[in-house]
RNA sequence: GGGCUCUUAGCUCAGCUGGAUAGAGCACCUCCCUUCUAAGGAGGCGGUCGCAGGUUCGAAUCCUGCAGGGCUCACCA
C-alpha cells in the first residue's frame, strides 16, 4: 500500500472516531515548499459532512495520525491544509525498493487486456515527409510507447495513402519529363524523385490552363479541360481497371517512395508492426453498408446514394456510399477499421494520429461504428494535434514553403555541431562518434520541442530560432544525464550504505520527483499526452541540477553518503532515459 | 452563419480530478567555475490567467454570454 492509501485510510478512521462519520474520500496534494511538510490533506472538502472549524478538524486528524501511523513525523495545520511530515525512513524505504529496478514506473503487459492499434504517419506517396509528418510521427510513436509502459499491448501502424489522382500526377509528369530518370541516376531519395515530379505536373497544368485562358476559356473551365490532366484522370481510370503498363509503373515509382520514406523513419527513429495499404482496402466497407441498411443506420436516397443521419446525435447526415454505389472516404475508414478487428483479433481499442482538420470525420466514424454495434467501436481515439506553423505563415506544398523531415533533421544535427564545437566538450572523440552525437543531440532538440507542447496546440516552429540548447529542451535534459554518467564512471557503484544516513533536503526532494514517476505514465498514457512526460522529466532534472550544485556527491561527508547519493544519482539517470525512451529520444553517454 | 477548438509574464510554454501568495525557460539585471561536465546553479525584474457575468467556503480550472485566432461544414482524401 503506497503512503496516500494508508494516510487516507487513517484519516478516515480519525474521523469515524471523533465525529462518528464516514468519509468517502480524502483529498491530498503535495505540501507547498513553503510550509514544513511532504503531504498535505485539505480539509475544507470534510466541511460538507463535518461541523466545525477546519483548524481544529485538521489539528485533530493530525494528532491521530502522529500517534497511529509510524511514517507521520509531524503536522501543523494552516488554516484548512493539513501539513504532515513524513519520517525520513519513508523515503529511504522507498528508494532502497526501487534503485535497482531498472524499469521502476513501467508495467508489464496484462494479458488478459486487450490490446490497442495506433495509426500514425499515414503519408500520401506523391511527395516527401515534411515538417507536420514529423509531429504526426513523434506523437504517434510516442503514444505508442507510453500506452506499452502503461501495460497495454501495442501495434503500431499506418495506411498509405498509396492510391488516387495524386500519384497518378507523378507518374504522368515523370512519363512526359521524367527521361527515364531513377532515384539511382539522379542520386536522389526516391521519395525526393516522385515528390519534384509532381511540383512538376503542376507547374505544368497552370501552363496548360493560362493557355486555355488565352484561347477565351473561363478560369473554370480551363481547370477542367487541362488536357494534361484529363490524361492523369484517364490513368486513374486505368489504374483500377489493372491496365498492366499503369500497374507496373505505380508500382516501380511507389517502391522508390517506399525507400525514402523508410530512410526518413529510420532517422526519426519510428517505426510500425504492420501496414495498410489504400489501394487494398478503398474498396472495404461497402458490405457492412449494407448491413447497416438491413439494421436501419443508413437510409437509401432515391438517386441510389446511401447516407447516415446524425441529427439526432447533434451532427449533420453523412454519406457512406455515392450513387454510383462507389466508395468514399467514410467508406473506407469504416471497412479498414472493421479489417483491423479482424486481421488482429487481440486488438479492442485504436488510436488514431492525424491532424485537427479531421476532429469532425473521426467524430462521425466513431459514431457509425458505434451505431454498427461493434463492441469495440467505444475503445477509439482520435489524437488530434495542431498544425505546425511557420513564422512566415502557413506551409504549402505548392508554394514551396514546406519544411522537409530530412532537411530539418539534417539542419537540427548541424546546429547541434556548431554549439557543440563552440564549447569544445569532444575531445577524444572520433569523426564517427562525434557525428553520431550530433544526430543524437539535434534529433533531442526537435522531438523534444515538438512533444512537450500539448498536441491539441499549433506550434509555432521557427527553424533558426526555435530550438534552444537550454532551459527547458532536449539537449539540456541530455546533459544532465550525461553529468550523470561522467559522475557514475568515476564511482564505485557497487559501496553500500552501511549507516544510517540523514537525508538531506535536495535529497528528500529528488526522491519524491522520482516517486511520481509511475503516476505520470499512467496519466500520460489515459490523456494521450507526450507532454506530461516531457514535462515531468525536466522538473526531475531541475530538482537534479540544483541537487548536484548544492550536495556533493563523489566528496560526501562518508562512505554511506557517498554510496547513497552516487545511487541516487544512478536512479536519476535512469529515469530519465526511460522517460526519455517513452518520447523516442536518445541519450548519450557523454556530451 | 452552424459545429469543434485555442487565448496564462515582452517571447515559448507548464499548471493532474476546482484548493494555500498562478509556475518554469528565453530575454533583461546581480552573484557563483582551486569542487563530481558552467549546455549548470542561487537570486531579482516581470501577470487584471482574452473580457463580462454565474455556480461555492474557494475558480486559470466548471457553466453561460461576448471578443479575437485556428479548423471544419464535398457524392475529395
Amino acid at each position: 500500500m503506497n503512503l496516500q492509501d494508508t494516510l487516507s485510510h487513517y484519516v478516515k478512521q480519525a474521523v469515524k472516531a471523533t465525529f462518528n462519520i464516514e468519509l468517502e474520500s480524502v483529498e491530498f496534494q503535495a505540501t507547498r515548499k513553503e510550509f514544513a511538510g511532504d503531504i498535505t490533506v485539505v480539509v475544507f472538502p470534510m466541511l460538507r459532512f463535518i461541523k466545525g472549524n477546519p483548524v481544529q478538524i485538521g489539528e485533530t486528524i493530525g494528532e491521530f495520525l502522529v500517534n497511529e501511523v509510524e511514517d507521520v513525523k509531524a503536522f501543523n495545520v494552516v488554516k484548512g491544509f493539513l501539513n504532515i511530515e513524513i519520517n525520513d525512513s519513508y523515503y529511504l524505504n522507498f528508494f532502497e525498493g526501487i534503485k535497482a529496478d531498472e524499469t521502476f514506473g513501467f508495467v508489464s503487459p496484462n494479458p488478459e487486456e486487450k490490446a490497442i492499434m495506433v495509426e500514425y504517419s499515414s503519408p500520401n506517396t506523391n511527395k516527401p515527409l515534411h515538417l507536420g509528418h514529423v509531429r504526426n510521427n513523434l506523437l504517434g510513436y510516442s503514444v505508442a510507447e507510453i500506452l506499452k509502459a502503461s501495460g497495454k499491448k501495442v501495434y503500431k501502424t499506418q495506411i498509405i495513402n498509396d492510391r488516387g489522382i495524386h500519384i497518378c500526377k507523378s507518374m504522368l509528369a515523370w512519363k512526359r519529363f521524367g527521361n527515364e530518370e531513377t532515384p539511382e541516376s539522379t542520386n536522389l531519395k526516391g521519395d525526393k524523385l516522385v515528390g519534384n515530379y509532381y511540383v512538376k505536373f503542376d507547374q505544368e497544368y497552370k501552363k496548360e490552363i493560362e493557355a486555355l485562358v488565352a484561347e477565351g476559356q473561363t478560369v473554370e473551365d480551363a481547370k477542367k479541360n487541362a488536357p494534361i490532366l484529363l490524361e492523369a484522370q484517364d490513368m486513374l481510370l486505368k489504374w483500377e481497371a489493372g491496365d498492366a503498363e499503369v500497374v507496373a509503373l505505380w508500382e516501380k515509382m511507389n517502391a522508390w517512395v517506399y525507400k525514402g520514406f523508410n530512410e526518413t523513419y529510420k532517422n526519426l527513429g519510428v517505426d510500425f508492426d504492420t501496414l495498410y495499404y489504400e489501394s487494398k482496402t478503398y474498396l472495404l466497407g461497402k458490405e457492412f453498408v449494407e448491413q447497416g441498411l438491413k439494421s436501419g443506420v443508413f437510409q437509401k436516397e432515391e438517386d441510389g446514394s446511401v447516407w447516415c443521419d446524425l441529427t439526432e446525435d447533434g451532427l449533420d447526415k453523412k454519406i457512406v456510399l455515392r450513387a454510383d454505389g462507389t466508395a468514399v472516404y467514410m467508406t473506407q475508414d469504416i471497412g479498414t477499421a472493421i479489417q483491423r478487428i479482424k486481421d488482429f483479433p487481440d486488438v479492442g481499442g485504436m488510436v488514431y494520429t492525424v491532424g485537427n482538420e479531421q476532429d469532425y470525420h473521426f467524430q462521425v466514424l466513431f459514431l457509425i461504428l458505434k451505431k454498427l454495434g461493434f463492441e469495440w467501436a467505444k475503445n477509439l481515439y482520435h489524437l488530434s494535434y495542431g498544425m505546425v506553423d511557420l513564422p512566415s505563415g502557413k506551409m504549402k506544398s505548392r508554394e514551396g514553403t514546406v519544411v522537409d523531415a530530412d532537411d530539418l533533421i539534417d539542419d537540427m544535427a548541424n546546429t547541434a555541431e556548431e554549439i557543440s564545437e563552440e564549447l569544445g566538450k569532444l575531445d577524444g572523440y572520433s569523426n564517427e562518434e562525434k557525428k553520431e552525437l550530433y544526430k543524437t543531440i539535434g534529433l533531442g532538440a526537435l522531438k523534444y520541442y515538438i512533444l512537450k507542447v500539448d498536441p491539441k496546440k499549433r506550434i509555432l516552429f521557427d527553424p533558426k530560432e526555435s530550438i534552444d540548447f537550454q532551459g527547458n529542451t532536449g539537449p539540456f535534459i541530455q546533459y544532465t544525464y550525461a553529468r550523470i554518467q561522467s559522475i557514475l564512471r568515476k564511482a564505485d557503484l557497487n559501496a553500500q550504505v552501511t549507516e544510517t544516513i540523514t537525508l538531506q533536503p535536495k535529497e528528500k526532494e529528488l526522491i519524491k520527483q522520482i516517486q511520481l514517476f509511475p503516476e505520470v505514465v499512467q496519466n500520460a498514457a489515459e490523456n494521450h499526452s507526450p507532454a506530461l512526460i516531457a514535462n515531468y522529466t525536466y522538473e526531475l532534472v531541475k530538482e537534479f541540477n540544483s541537487f548536484y550544485q548544492n550536495v556533493s556527491i563523489l566528496g560526501a561527508d562518508n562512505e554511506s553518503e557517498k554510496a547513497f547519493r552516487v545511487q541516487l544519482s544512478n536512479t536519476v539517470a535512469n529515469t530519465i532515459k526511460n522517460s526519455f525512451g517513452l518520447l523516442g529520444i536518445h541519450v548519450p553517454e557523454r556530451m
